[in-house]
DNA sequence: CTGTTAGCGCTTTCAG
DNA sequence: CTGAAAGCGCTAACAG
């Protein structure tokens, strides 16, 4: 476990020693690497030859600290038990195609571990920053503004103004769909579950976009009908219970998750109730058990990978200087009609 | 959108800048951050209140280069559908708590995009290295212990030797106990789901130890009673039909991951069949989703987050110097038993 | 308590 | 095609 001669005072590792073993000068090597072209085939292969027998792996921090890096920052709350991590991944894989690395810092945010997070990140010097949601704390958008970077928020589409660039989904229109459809298949009785509310647009556009259907449609519409519990299969449930006291005769509950669907779903199982027959769930997200649920989940499909993709896709055509870009991208839905509801 | 007075060539904001402001050396300003003890409270006050006003966030790859990073890289399978998020929660907290960052690398690692990734993450010379699991190629463990680095993989604790450290559980013994305690609950005819098996050692230390726990109890086993299904609900669904056509008598599916045995659950449903009653469900994991599901699942407790930690805590504890490390910690696991076998 | 000097390892710029 | 010089922003080491 010990460094093999890299503790050795001169000869340690990098494109210097390289570059004596080979005969040539540091800057040639790093063009060899990073610009072969401007480097003669011979010399090339020599150099490669060596750096491959080396193990030498260049720094990426002295690199980056002389032509700016290529990272993409980003901030995400917990990746359990979210649709999180497929935008993640939708992230990654477009970053490191492009040649970005993603620093990512995760964690339970309120406005002030936000502005912590923020401060971390951009010590990273990173060339643009991908965020979910609004920012919260008025400091925080001001760092960022003053940042000068590119920032992406992926969130709401609808209302506020974004720091910069934003991409997602229109939740008030994700919601407001939702509530139509089962108003459509003949629910009169509609409950709206959802998790803690506070300080998350997203979730507050679905509830507005659900209570503005209701009125449209002119359907009854009461706050009792509307209950927060926590992301778990289990809020899903509790929510069911609570709901059902205050109206028996209460015909769907349109959850704001499905984990809290899939939860209430179960509830309904214990009980005995046939779902939709005795009470109809529909969920939000589609994640992968949707499909597969008994009975399947009627959902909303919102296209997360891809949510991750478009947002470093506009973060790197901001980089290069494109400038006719939209401040806000609004991606497409889908209400995924099953057995549920 | 364009920088405030950044691109200015002389006065970009760094500590020279902060330090000319207030008219001390750059040093000190260093020191007012890391070392506050070392200035003088007036001079502190006088810093800290400029690099307030200024906006100014010191730049951690600079420092990083001079005085050594405070990254860990760790290099995760895609974090959708699987328990590694929270392993990845534990990682972040405990790294955070001590001053690191952690750099991830997610995607689904081949050996060959294995050894892509492990140099990525050295390039930014990371204090060390936490893995998914057994690293695989050659190559990379060479790459790896050239290093010089701590390592740590989260993995199989039994078997192979780690590069440097391991910490997880035995998959054996906890596969071994599941399985005895199902013929302890009476379930003589007991079949085995797993995701591919292929170049997975949790997953093959998993079947080992059901079909040495099968063998050591005289139960009936047949390789006809293994299936391989993708890591998805609907992979439990069809493992679940191959099996009952391959055996109509058998009494219990043990599944190596929850999402299949929730998968097999909804199966069940579909066809009326009663769990456990005509057939029962065991899984691997306990997700969130686990105690809520109906009927609430019989599974395998592993302590991921507490993984995560555990290997970070093992990472800085050899950075610190420590001598007396084991090479494997091998953490507890619990038999959760609830309603489906 | 504060400053000076000398780099960390790479790459930009300007010359051959 | 190749190289020399300079410096990215910070901090260790050594003076005061």
């Amino acid at each position: 476990m010990n460094a093999p001669e890299k503790s050795a005072g001169r000869g340690r590792l990098g494109m210097r020693e390289i570059a004596s073993r080979v005969g040539v000068s540091p800057i040639t090597v790093s063009r060899a690497l990073k610009d072969p072209d401007k480097v003669s085939p011979e010399t090339r292969a020599r150099i490669l030859a060596a750096i491959e027998s080396a193990g030498f792996i260049p720094n990426q921090m002295a690199s980056s600290m002389r032509s700016g890096g290529r990272i993409i920052g980003t901030m995400v709350p917990p990746l359990i038990n979210s649709g999180i991590a497929e935008q993640v991944q939708g992230m990654s894989d477009e970053a490191h195609a492009a040649g970005y690395q993603m620093l990512l810092i995760q964690g339970d945010f309120g406005a002030s571990a936000e502005e912590k997070a923020i401060r971390a990140l951009l010590g990273w010097r990173p060339a643009g920053l991908i965020l979910q949601a609004f920012v919260q704390s008025p400091q925080a958008r001001k760092i960022l503004s003053a940042s000068g970077l590119p920032v992406v928020e992926i969130s709401e589409t609808r209302g506020r103004r974004p720091i910069d660039m934003a991409v997602g989904v229109s939740n008030f229109e994700t919601a407001y769909a939702m509530t139509a459809h089962l108003a459509a298949k003949g629910y009169k009785r509609i409950a709206f579950v959802s998790t803690p509310i506070h300080g998350n647009d997203r979730l507050r556009q679905r509830r507005i976009g659900f209570r503005r259907a209701m009125a449209d449609l002119h359907l009854h519409y009461s706050p009792d009908l509307e209950v927060e519990v926590p992301i778990t299969p289990e809020g899903g449930g509790d929510a069911l219970r609570i709901l059902t006291e205050r109206d028996p005769k209460l015909q769907v509950i349109f959850c704001s998750s499905d984990t809290l669907a899939i939860g209430a779903v179960q509830e309904c199982h214990r009980r005995g109730w046939k779902v939709p027959d005795r009470l109809a769930i529909a969920g939000y997200g589609d994640v992968d058990l949707a499909a597969q649920l008994f009975p399947a989940l009627t959902t909303v499909r919102v296209p997360r990978y891809e949510m991750g993709r478009q947002a470093v896709r506009h973060l790197l055509r901001r980089l290069a200087g494109e400038a006719e870009l939209p401040t806000i991208v609004s991606l497409g839905f889908q209400i995924i009609d099953r057995e549920s509801a």
